[in-house]
Order: C-alpha cells, then sequence, then structure tokens
DNA sequence: TTGAAAGCGCTAACAT
DNA sequence: ATGTTAGCGCTTTCAA
C-alpha cells in the first residue's frame, strides 16, 4: 500500500495541489465545484494528509508534553486529562514526559527528553513548575510553557491554579463550626508550594476565631502515607490529644485513620479526620475521608488554552487564573461538644 | 535566534551537509579527522537536529502512542512508566490517547485520534485490546501495534502479559493453606479478560484441594469500589459466611473491608480478606490488604520493546511473554482454626 | 571516503 | 479563483 499524496488526490480530481491544499485546509477562495471534486476524490482515495509534513513546513509540530515528576497517579492522570480535552479542542496532541526530580542525573535526563522531542510547548506540575533550574533550561531553548499550580505568588509564565489557601481555610472554619478548637495540623512536603499555601489558611482561620493553638499540634509531613502515620502516632500519643486533625493530603489523613483504628480511637465521634485532594482513596477507607476537591481537570485545561493561545500569539488575557475548591464533606468529621 | 541547521553546520566545519548527517548518525565511512572538525562545529553552533526533518525523511516519527479507556490510575501510570522506560532506551517519545470505551461516539473519537497523530505504533491495554473493533481500526490504518495483558489467549499481535491465572491459584491455594475453606470470590468486570483468568485461577485451586463452595460464595462484582461493596454486603449478610473473601482487585477488596468494618467483623481474625493488583490504596487501608504484586512496569516494556522490534523489522522472537506475579502478604489475612 | 542533488508531503509566495 | 514553484531540514541514492 503506497501512501496516498495530495498530488494523487490532484490527479483524480483534475486539479492543481494547492487547490487540494485550499480544500482540506478549509480555505476560503474556492468554487464550491472544486470542493465537490476535491472531496470526492479524497473520499475515493482514503486520502489523510501527513501530519508530519505539515509540521516541518509549518515549523509547529502541534504536540505539546508534559514534563513531571510526582508520584500522585490519581493527581496526573487528572492532569493528563485535563490537558487532553483542551488539545481536544485545539486538535493538540500529548506527549508525557516522566521524569524522577531527585534522580541524580535529573537535569541531563529532562534535557535528552527535550532534546529528542519535538514539542511546541511544554506543560509543567508540581514541583517542577517550582524549579528554577526546570525553568531556565525551558528558557534556554526557548520552549514555551504553561505551569499548572505552580506555588509561586506571581510566576512570569501563564499558569492556572487553585485557591488552596482559600479552601483551606474553609476547611478549617468548618471543623470550628463544628465545634472543634484543639485542630492539629499536617502539613505536606515543604518544597510543595501547595503545602505552604494550606497551612496559610488553617492559620488564619484559627487567628481570625481566635483560636489559639499548642505547637505540639504542628506536624511536618511530606505527602506520604508513611510520613502521615509518623504524625499520627505522635499527635494521637499526646495526652491531651486533639479532637480533630487536617492533613495536607488524603494519603496522610489515611494514615491518620489507620492508627486511629489501632488504638481504637472511634473517627469520627471521638476523633475528626479531614484530607485534601479527594483522591480516590478518599472514598475507598471507611469512614470515607472529608476533604477538598480541586479542580484539577480544569484547572489543566486552562493551563493548556493559555499555552496554545500563546503559540497563536493569540493574546489570550483571559483574567481567569484562579479556581475555587469544594469541600467534600463525607463520614470522617462531626460535631465535637467540648467537655 | 534562527535555527542552526546541517547546512550551518557544514559550513563552519567546511565540509559537505552529508559528512555532517553521516557524522551525527554515527556512520561508518568517516575519516577521524573529519569527525572531530563536524563534532566540533556542531557544538560551537549548538547544532540538534530536527526531529520533524528526519521524520518525514525516514517516514517514521519515533513517537509511540498508548491507546487506553480505563478507570484505573494506578495501573495506567506503572504503564506509561514501563513504556517510558523502554522509549528511553530505544530514543521513542510517549504519546498518550486517553479515551473513553463508553462513550457513544468511542469509534470515531479514536479515530480522529489516530488520524491527527502521527505515530509508529500503539500499545493497547485492558479493555480495548481485547476489542476487536479498535483492533481492526488500527489495522485498517496499517498502524502496527502490541498488546499489555491482552485476554484473548493467542492474540494474533505483539503481546506481554503476567501469569494471572496462576497467580489467582496461589492466592487461593494460600488461602487454603491457612485453614481456609470458606472462601468466597467477587469476580471483576466480566468484559476484562483478566477477570476470567482470576476466576479460573481460584476454581482450578478448589478443584485441587477438593474443596466445594456455596453458589451464594460467589459474586459478580466490576472492579469499582461500589461494586466491591455491594457484593460484600450480600456476602457478610450470609448465615454460614465465609471465613475468606478474595476479591479480583483491591478496590472491591477495600469495600469488603470497610464493610466488615461496619459489621463489627474483625479483620483478620474473623474474616480474611484479599485483593488483587497491589495499588496504592491497599497499604492505605488498614488493615493492609494481602494481595498479589504484578509486574506491570516489566509487561508494559516488554511489550514496547516488542513494538519497536516488530517496527524495526527485527524478527525479536523472544520467547518470553508471560510474567509472574507475585504474592504481598499483609495484614488482612490470617490462620483460620475451623471450629 | 566524500559530495551533489533529489525528494519525503506539504503550504506559502507569487504568478496567472 | 486557481496553478506553479520553491523550500521546510534531513537522508539517501549515485557519482566522483
Amino acid at each position: 500500500m503506497t501512501k496516498i499524496t495530495i498530488k494523487d488526490v490532484a490527479l483524480r480530481a483534475g486539479v492543481s495541489v494547492k487547490t487540494v491544499s485550499r480544500v482540506i485546509n478549509n480555505e476560503v477562495n474556492v468554487r464550491a465545484e472544486m470542493q465537490e471534486k476535491v472531496k470526492k476524490a479524497v473520499n475515493e482515495l482514503g486520502f489523510r494528509r501527513n501530519p508530519l509534513a505539515r509540521a516541518l513546513r509549518n515549523q509547529q509540530t502541534s504536540i505539546l508534553s508534559l514534563l513531571y515528576s510526582n508520584p500522585n497517579p490519581g493527581y496526573i492522570l487528572e492532569v493528563q486529562n485535563g490537558i487532553q480535552a483542551q488539545c481536544d479542542l485545539d486538535n493538540y496532541n500529548l506527549q508525557i514526559l516522566p521524569c524522577d526530580h531527585n534522580d541524580e542525573h535529573f537535569f541531563e535526563k529532562i534535557e535528552s527528553l527535550l532534546q529528542r522531542s519535538s514539542t511546541d510547548g511544554v506543560l509543567l506540575i508540581e514541583p517542577l513548575c517550582d524549579m528554577p533550574e526546570v525553568i531556565d533550561l525551558l528558557d534556554k531553548y526557548k520552549l514555551p510553557y504553561a505551569l499548572i499550580s505552580p506555588a509561586t505568588s506571581k510566576p512570569k509564565a501563564p499558569f492556572a491554579r487553585s485557591n488552596d489557601e482559600q479552601a483551606s481555610y474553609q476547611m478549617t472554619e468548618y471543623l470550628i463550626s463544628q465545634g472543634h478548637k484543639d485542630i492539629a495540623f499536617i502539613m505536606g512536603d515543604p518544597s510543595h508550594g501547595d503545602s505552604h499555601q494550606r497551612l496559610k489558611g488553617y492559620q488564619n482561620a484559627l487567628a481570625e476565631y481566635n483560636i489559639s493553638v499548642d505547637d505540639t499540634f504542628f506536624e511536618q509531613g511530606y505527602f506520604t502515607f508513611e510520613s502521615g502515620e509518623i504524625s499520627a502516632r505522635r499527635l494521637l500519643s499526646l495526652k491531651n490529644r486533639p479532637s480533630a486533625i487536617f492533613a495536607s493530603n488524603d494519603y496522610m489523613a489515611a494514615a491518620v485513620l489507620k492508627v486511629a483504628a489501632q488504638k481504637q480511637i472511634k473517627v469520627p465521634q471521638e476523633l475528626s479526620i479531614v484530607g485534601y485532594d479527594d483522591t480516590p482513596v478518599s472514598k475507598q477507607i471507611w469512614p470515607a475521608l472529608t476533604t477538598v476537591r480541586q479542580p484539577i481537570r480544569d484547572i489543566s485545561s486552562h493551563a493548556t488554552k493559555k499555552l496554545i493561545a500563546q503559540l497563536n500569539k493569540c493574546s489570550f488575557d483571559e483574567v481567569k487564573t484562579l479556581f475555587e475548591c469544594q469541600l467534600v464533606v463525607r463520614e470522617s468529621t462531626s460535631v465535637w461538644a467540648s467537655d
């Protein structure tokens, strides 16, 4: 089977290649009559244009790349789906470049990834989107990029993110409204910007309601189940243990639940637990976790939209970059009757 | 910044473009002297060859595509990583084509995905790899493909998979060795081939050990937490309830754990539960699940290797296509003292 | 061992 | 409104 080119189509339709090109690209200035002839030939021959030749000629590949180093499968997949949705709309393809930022040869690796792939633009997520070295590399290769949920307050690239701080504030406020005062907090990986946002929201809410919290109620976690378990063990061994624990993500919250179960502490009656992210696990444990849902898909789509706009040099000055999160109340929290 | 082409390099090095081409492709028949000159020029100019032009000329894109419709994030990510690992080795790039096989316009969608993307070959996972219509579509477009864990016993395309039936047999055998006789089974989605393999392994083990099991101990699930919950509710409401439940994946096993907790049935003392897949959730719940780990990464890498071999027309007749699974014993199972 | 020239399939100038 | 031609950057005949 030989490839069908526009030459073949032109021959068959009895027109020039340019006319064929015009038709398949929906350009104006083609008589309806010609249109018909060409379309007929295209169908008869089963012609499909070669994206490669197009790409070479147009100097654009219609490929976007997602560069990431992130261990959270549920999150990444949502991001991928969000990007893909926008790509579908704009006829782009999505290429993935997974890597490991803890790898010794990290920078060489992504450099080689970038080199051998041809891409029009790159999408970055945490923690890469906050690493200046990565940004510099992209700048060096003159690759346009957009950031998905960066922590930096004023990124110089297009970005979209959720209002983490506000969501964290609301979650804390919710716990307070349930009568909780002794609310412990397990922070996420300090190298992720989100961790700080979430902490801030929690602290602000406490301040707002004039609640002062014991230092022992703060734990540094790392977004992993294991780190959550360690923190939970400490928190739940305190003589005055908290009535509620706010874990910065669901994995750590699940770990708190485990430790509580082991210590025969009833959740939510004797302890309220909340997580963050609404990952699948939050529904797969019992009691199901009260958590925060981020519109990851929307955020990712939006960042992608901005990137594509930039590629097309369309000034896409839509102001919206901050997306609202949603409180998801499930079974791991309840009213606290102090004393 | 203008793009550096091999012309520029040739000029700088004072040789012909062909010589440059020879050097950057590590061809033979180039004098060391020339090599040096060219390499120097390449470095000085910061030349990087244009993958697009290469692709057009060579009629190969060096892009592989993963086409999938699968709701299991952990699984997909492992697959992606496995494919990527092989791609790294062979200098391919990975493009993802997520889709939804329950979508009304499913076939049109993947057809359009396939059309607008240029790819050398496609990798398929469950359930797509078992759908004849999908295979036909790929054949129609003359796209080479390989299958990751297909259910079909003798696929006509290159494939790699795990020995699910055997692993399922071993898991059942393990439960029997712990003294269990009343072992219930929750099957997975019947449209996934794995579901049947796992069932068969379970049945074979029971037969081998002359254990006959009540019909009420069989439940049809769909690999979702919700379906597992429904099945678990039935199983744990039986007057003679099973002493062990074998769920065909971890999500359903997690659901069994939930129902047991709600019914105050102690796991593993009063009920052993096992899952399958060793997904992250299996460690994020308490007690942690005894489960089966599939070498998903290896399987995916291997299928990719075969696909690439096929693309290069290398006859890659390595026989190994079946990968061993591994029993992961955690805390959700224990010895059963009958009576 | 090296080089000149053709061409992969397409689109944008530039004619007509 | 339509056609001719050049060329995107690379590799591959084929000739020297």
